[in-house]
DNA sequence: GCGAAATGATAAATCGTTTTAGTAAATCGT
DNA sequence: ACGATTTACTAAAACGATTTATCATTTCGC
């Protein structure tokens, strides 16, 4: 099959015959397979068993390539060490820094994980997790997902502000975020600030905002409809960024400072601005919010509240993994 | 488990019983397992079966919740509809962007994949493949990973540039690339161009390079010692690009373009470049190869050389699936 | 009215492990 | 020298599906 033409040698018939089973090896060793078993996983009832023999299987295992079926073995007794990660889109960065994250603490536990992105699509909301609960997977890891479905196996949200029974969620302290932000643009001197609202589908969309506004109001600014856009589109490029700012500007009511929803829309908040003749950092600062790497080294001067992507996915991986 | 305190109502226990077998499913009907798995599978003996059983069947399924263990049919199928998937690193964009790819034309076909990381860690490129092997996948894809094992199963290297037997390379067309960005920057009138070279461990370093100054050198530009950078550690932030820029500057010879690795050495290079009071792109042109979403909206002018690596990725799958 | 085919099911083997419950022979304590 | 351990190993039953081979009954063709 891999190789193409070629009368294979010996050693590559031997490669084809690919998986070796443990019955394979045991008949081979003239043993019963229960006793490569024991030794092969360091049983407690293995200690009988006199090391020459232990070595004589130690050694066969190796030189046959005996890898036990992985399958095989979860079936029996019962773990799959396996989880499912359910994410909007692997492409925005977003989702591949917490992956990142979850991915590094699964490792060390010897885990894997099943990955699934969802696309805001709603019959795939529905039918990602039951496919996952087919394939066995110990455990959910949702990022930035609703939750369309009753969970029976234990679920940890990232980014995610429902409340239910089941669901663990991880999530930014945002008000903390909030405050930093407005505070910061506060401290430079502006009283004149706009928002870039996210999309519906985003599950940080409403917090963020309503954050925002809280600690602008609690400053006396006031951020009234018309300095108030709207991301639309589900696009993971700074375009929505750039159509949403393009109509706050045509709205007409003037800002020095703008505080974006994310990094990838705050970059095409710039170009936007940048177009209607408007400095940046000079006439409108920009804020983003971190969530790629890229965004530090911005020009110009995009500053940014940096948000713990990574450190939220290897927490929710733990968090899960304690259940 | 799951539901911390809470007595459940027997909606909620029912649940927690969680997966039922088709065992039980047959005990609960007083059927026959096998007369089950005919129906649900639509096995042709199964027409035998009157259209009130089936229905019968199709319904219980359905009440009970009924998911067929995806283990158990692997094994004894012996197919696993799994891929595994061995990048770099996940938080780089690069690999993402790729994954992506791969995972649009997999959840076509019913497949799941497995991820994990090498991170450059001689170690894992020894142990990955095999522990996935133990996990049953039909195949691996790796991307931008120099290949440490004699493959028994269908292999797809992205970007990679070893010829192994059995394995299948999917690689850009970096000579029509270097032509492209080479060409460009000739045309705009530069003549004094510099480079920055990837890291050793990306397998596309050398063929960039090469191609790269077989492009300037038909041009009769030369690229000498000095107007080549050097990417150094293996951090996916514009940081390496940044402090590899700056030693170009440093050596002291003069450029009016730089043609950099990647998209994200190049937003350090821009950095590094301003810093030493450099205008881009009036006094120095920067050049990219596209490997993330933002840079097009890169600030000031970064022009990029657009790399499929969704389609890479999906070419990918399909080439696997289709041995 | 008799053999053949269709109908409606099922028992048992299988996939590759792990685990429980043994067994037969050798060794030990007294 | 006799029962109790220890030693060295194994048979068989799981795990939860699929698949092959079969088996009663009915129905059909003629």
């Amino acid at each position: 099959m891999i190789r193409t033409q070629m009368n294979d040698g010996p050693q590559d018939i031997f490669k084809k015959a690919g998986a070796i089973s443990l019955k394979q090896l045991a008949a081979h060793l003239e043993l019963s397979p229960t006793t490569l078993s024991l030794v092969l996983n360091d049983a407690p009832s293995a200690n009988s068993i006199p090391q020459e023999t232990k070595d004589r299987i130690f050694l066969a295992a190796k030189e046959l390539n005996y890898r036990p079926n992985y399958l095989a073995r979860s079936l029996r007794v019962q773990r799959t060490h396996t989880l499912g990660v359910i994410v909007p889109e692997l492409s925005d960065g977003y989702s591949a820094m917490v992956l990142s994250g979850v991915e590094s603490e699964l490792s060390k536990r010897g885990f894997f994980y099943l990955t699934a992105s969802h696309l805001h699509r709603e019959d795939l909301l529905e039918k990602l997790p039951h496919v996952l609960v087919e394939r066995q997977v110990e455990g959910i890891i949702a990022v930035d997902t609703p939750i369309r479905f009753a969970p029976n196996l234990p679920v940890v949200n990232v980014s995610g502000h429902e409340e239910i029974e089941g669901v663990t969620n991880v999530i930014l302290n945002h008000k903390c975020a909030a405050e930093l932000g407005i505070g910061h643009l506060y401290d430079l001197g502006h009283r004149r600030i706009a928002v870039l609202k996210g999309q519906e589908f985003s599950s940080d969309t409403e917090i963020r905002f309503d954050t925002i506004m809280k600690a602008a109001a609690k400053r006396n600014i006031g951020i009234g409809p018309k300095l108030r856009g709207q991301l639309e589109g589900d696009s993971p490029s700074p375009e929505v960024g750039y159509s949403a700012t393009k109509k706050l500007l045509a709205a007409g009511e003037r800002f020095t400072a703008l505080f974006a929803f994310n990094d990838v829309s705050a970059i095409g908040a710039i170009r936007a601005l940048e177009e209607s003749g408007l400095k940046v950092p000079e006439d409108v600062s920009v804020l983003g919010f971190d969530d790629i790497y890229t965004a530090a080294f911005h020009n110009p001067a995009l500053t940014t509240i940096r948000q713990p992507l990574f450190e939220m996915g290897s927490l929710a991986a733990k968090t899960l993994l304690d259940k």
